[in-house]
DNA sequence: TATTGTTATACTCTATAACTATA
DNA sequence: TATAGTTATAGAGTATAACAATA
């Protein structure tokens, strides 16, 4: 059972990989500011740099630079703590927020397309079994 | 629907994120790399070069060098093609294969921990809407 | 002194261009 | 001449180490 989710999500995401890594690559955003991207665009507050490096597992050094490119481009907004001027607090912009939609929708659409492909007693099924999950979960 | 699918899909991505591209540093493999390694565990048949360039969207010199890296650890085997020297065939060898289900099997943990946490009628439902998929598409 | 983040440096990975071998 | 793959080179990204600022 858990193994043919997990066929599935492989299938979901091998079918888009190519689509989806051509277009960070025409975004102009990496794959660790796409991580920081998602993190901070799902992210309830604010992080911190030292809260994406351990959230992502990338070095400080990388989460300071990815970061800073984020910044430059108007995708992240990067202020100083006040009540720790050591830390800085990161947020995504609108502009990044529709970034990151724009990426993630990459991977939906191959989603979608395999959801169109179902029999409609395959999808009828499967949303009922779904949806109660989410809406425990929140997700 | 497609959207919940998705939903959980990210969910089972994100939850295993740091611990599955910490398994790749460790053993010591490119993000490339393992696409390649991908690529040629789940194939039917054996892929040029060019081949596995075309699926993944890598240029070929990128490619070139992966597998290289790769036929060096012994987790490919690199042979002439007998029809067209100029090209390459390209196989995964036991280890490579076996590379490949080790890593594979971090995602593979985060969906058994999310199945595990599933309520049972949950579990049972969304068992049973997804096998009949599975199939029928002999994913 | 300890912690947060940045800068310096060396290494890896990638893409474009130039090249080799085969067709 | 065209195609499959390799090698050369320059640029981007990362980790470790050294540093600066704040606690």
């Amino acid at each position: 059972m858990s193994q043919d989710l997990g066929l599935i999500v492989r299938h979901l995401l091998w079918s888009t990989n190519r689509e989806f890594f051509g277009s960070l690559q025409e975004e102009g955003i990496s794959f660790s500011q796409l991580k920081c991207l998602g993190l901070l665009a799902e992210a309830d507050s604010e992080l911190s740099l030292g809260g994406l490096s351990d959230e992502t597992g990338l070095s400080l050094p990388a989460i300071s630079r990815a970061v800073d490119g984020l910044v430059q481009r108007g995708e992240v907004k990067r202020t100083e703590d006040p009540r720790d001027r050591r830390s800085k607090l990161l947020r995504v912009t609108a502009r990044g927020q529709s970034t990151y939609e724009r990426l993630a929708s990459v991977r939906a659409a191959g989603v979608r397309r395999f959801v169109e492909d179902l029999e409609p007693q395959e999808r009828d099924a499967l949303g009922s079994a779904l949806h109660p999950i989410i809406e425990r979960l929140s997700l």
